[in-house]
DNA sequence: CAGATACTGTACTGTTTTGGTCCTGTATAT
DNA sequence: ATATACAGGACCAAAACAGTACAGTATCTG
C-alpha cells in the first residue's frame, strides 16, 4: 500500500496548524488545537526538531516554531524525518547494514529506481501545497495540475477501496 | 519509510525469474528457482493472477505465465497488486471513513497530491526495468544467477530488521 | 475412468511493527 | 525558587504482516 504511517499523517495536521499562526506554539497548544493527544504530538514535534524542520525553545513560554522558511519544506523532508530514509525494501544502496552482499545484489539498486522517482516526485510536494486554502498560492499553477491528474487517476483505480 | 512489504519485493524476484523463459512455470518450480518456500510464493502468484498481470493454467503441466507483454506491466500495477491501492493514507478523498479527527482534519483530501505524484513516477518504471539487463531474454542464466545472489542476500539480513 | 498434478480460496498463528502513553531529566522565564 | 515546557528513553497493547496449512477444484496422462 505504500502508505505513511498515522504519525505522518497527524504530524501534517499538527504542522499546518502551526503554519497559520507561525508563532511559537507549545505542544499543549497544538494538541488542543489539533485534536491530537498531548504525548502523541509531543514526540512528533520532537522528532521534527530533530530533523531541524522545527526548532523548539525551552522554559516558561517556550514552544516550538518553524526552523526555516515554511516555504521551502518539501514533503520528501516530512516524510523522512518522522520515517527515516525513503527506500523501498531494504535492500537499497547506502544501506551498510542490511545487506552485506550489497555491490554484489543488483536488485537492489533496481528498487532504488523505483526510490529515487519516490523521491523525486514528493520534492515537488512542499509542506504549504498541503494546506487546503493556502495563502502561500505558488506563482506556478503546479499544485492545482497535480490535484487534476489525482482526481482522473483515483477515478481509474476505483473498485476497491482502500483502508 | 514508505516500503513495500516484503511479498513485493519477492514478487518482482519471481516475476524476474519468470521473465527469462516465459514458458509456463509451475509454482514449485518457481519456488526451486528463486529460493522463496513454495507457500509464499504460491501466495504471490495468486494474487499476481488475480490482478491480471500473470495468468494460470490448471492441472498437470500447467502453471503460470504472463498475462500479456511484460513491456506494457508497470510497477504501479505490480506493487498495487500485492498491496492495494497506492494511497499514502486511509484518509483520502473517497474513502468511506476518515480519520477520528474528520471535523479537524480539513486537509485529508491534500495527501492526495502526494498519492499522485507517487503514482505518476511509478508508473514510468515498468517491471523490465527491474531486469539487471535491459534486454530481457537472454538465454544465459544471467537472471537465475542472480536471484540466486539476491535470495542469499535476503537470508543473510534475517535478525537485523532493516528499514 | 483413475490417479497425479497443480492452481484456488480461506483460515490460522507467531512475530514484528506501530500507536500511544508515561516517566525522569534538563533548560528557561518570572 | 518555582512553574513551565522541551528531551530522551522505556514500555505495552493493538494492529499488521509473513508464513503455513488444508480442503477444494480443474486438467492432463495413461
Amino acid at each position: 500500500m505504500l502508505r505513511v504511517n498515522k504519525l505522518t499523517d497527524y504530524a501534517v495536521v499538527v504542522l499546518c496548524d502551526l503554519l497559520r499562526g507561525q508563532a511559537l506554539r507549545s505542544a499543549a497548544d497544538l494538541s488542543a488545537s489539533s485534536g491530537v493527544p498531548l504525548p502523541t504530538v509531543s514526540k512528533i514535534l520532537k522528532q521534527l526538531t530533530k530533523a531541524e524542520i522545527l526548532q523548539s525553545v525551552r522554559g516558561a513560554n517556550g514552544g516550538y516554531g518553524f526552523a526555516r522558511r515554511p516555504e521551502v519544506i518539501s514533503m520528501t523532508e516530512v516524510i523522512e524525518s518522522l520515517e527515516g530514509p525513503i527506500a523501498v525494501t531494504g535492500c537499497v544502496e547506502d544501506s551498510g547494514e542490511c545487506c552485506a552482499l550489497t555491490d554484489q545484489c543488483p536488485m537492489s539498486g533496481h528498487w532504488n529506481a523505483v526510490n529515487t522517482a519516490i523521491r523525486q516526485s514528493l520534492n515537488d510536494v512542499r509542506l504549504i501545497d498541503m494546506l487546503p486554502e493556502s495563502r502561500f498560492m505558488e506563482p506556478t499553477d503546479l499544485v492545482g495540475s497535480i490535484v487534476a491528474r489525482h482526481t482522473l487517476a483515483l477515478q481509474a483505480q476505483e473498485g476497491e477501496p482502500n483502508r
